[in-house]
DNA sequence: TATTGTTATACTCTATAACTATA
DNA sequence: TATAGTTATAGAGTATAACAATA
């Protein structure tokens, strides 16, 4: 509330905002490098991720999950078809509705990419535990419970 | 090293690295729509932001900068010029070189952009001041310290 | 002959609008 | 008539290869 002796709140939370996007950027090239390492493109590597291997979801659900246009999710499930990483399943009760699936090869290639993705970077092991636990506690408030997937 | 007692610190970075993923994904569309708000490209916006407005930069520079093909900033500089932020300069020495300076609307444009995404979230200001400053001391040792601009 | 930047071209990813087939 | 998904088409952003001007 004083401020002068201390730092200003603000001042310090723009420089861990500025610490943030330096990093953002800085791993920018390090996840197109992983897509690029499993020979996908970044937009397969985000598709792959972020579907469910077990059960199937309907293509216009994933269209509202990724937020981009239905046609759009026709061509990258279509990109993801012609691997072989997924397929496409008619569903009982409406014959309109497709669900996209995970075949096996789609589901070993997801599993290689979420071990590569989970891999913390080496700068960040390097931390002390102590440093690793404040980081923990900090960006825990910050994100979004649901936003791992 | 005896494990068991304490958590792992591959477990513990693993984690914090999950939180920092999750926070990259929740950020991409605020940066999109910093860009829209000023009636800028993604692309435009991340141009405008590393350029130098002060002494102009040759072509080539650039896009060893942007690590992308020489052909693209060709591209993204007609796009620049297009709208009055950035101008080509003959340079004395070399007549093959052109260097990209900013024009002052472009210089304007800049710092709007600037201030906007220097502002840091809603939900860093929530934090207390304990947890922004070992967010700091940890993220500092993560950050080159090049990589700001 | 080597280097700087441009042009021609093609490919990826995204969106809008028109369409097909169900419901 | 409304909904789920597709096709046709267009535009942004990226790269490769061929090229022009200059060194």
């Amino acid at each position: 509330m004083s401020p002068g002796r201390v730092e200003p709140k603000a001042a310090l939370a723009a420089e861990v905002w500025r610490l943030l996007l330096g990093y953002f950027l800085a791993n920018k090239d390090r996840h197109a490098a992983m897509a690029a390492d499993l020979d996908l493109t970044l937009a397969e590597m985000r598709a792959l991720l972020s579907l469910e291997p077990e059960t199937g979801q309907p293509m216009g659900s994933l269209a509202e999950r990724w937020r981009c246009d239905a046609s759009n999710v026709t061509w990258v499930v279509d990109r993801l078809e012609d691997r072989g990483f997924v397929e496409r399943r008619a569903v009982p009760g409406d014959r309109r509705v497709k669900k996209v699936a995970m075949t096996p090869l789609g589901e070993k290639t997801r599993n290689e990419l979420l071990e590569r993705v989970h891999q913390p970077p080496e700068e960040l092991l390097a931390l002390t535990r102590t440093e690793l636990s404040a980081l923990r506690q900090g960006l825990g408030k910050l994100v979004p419970p649901a936003s791992t997937g």
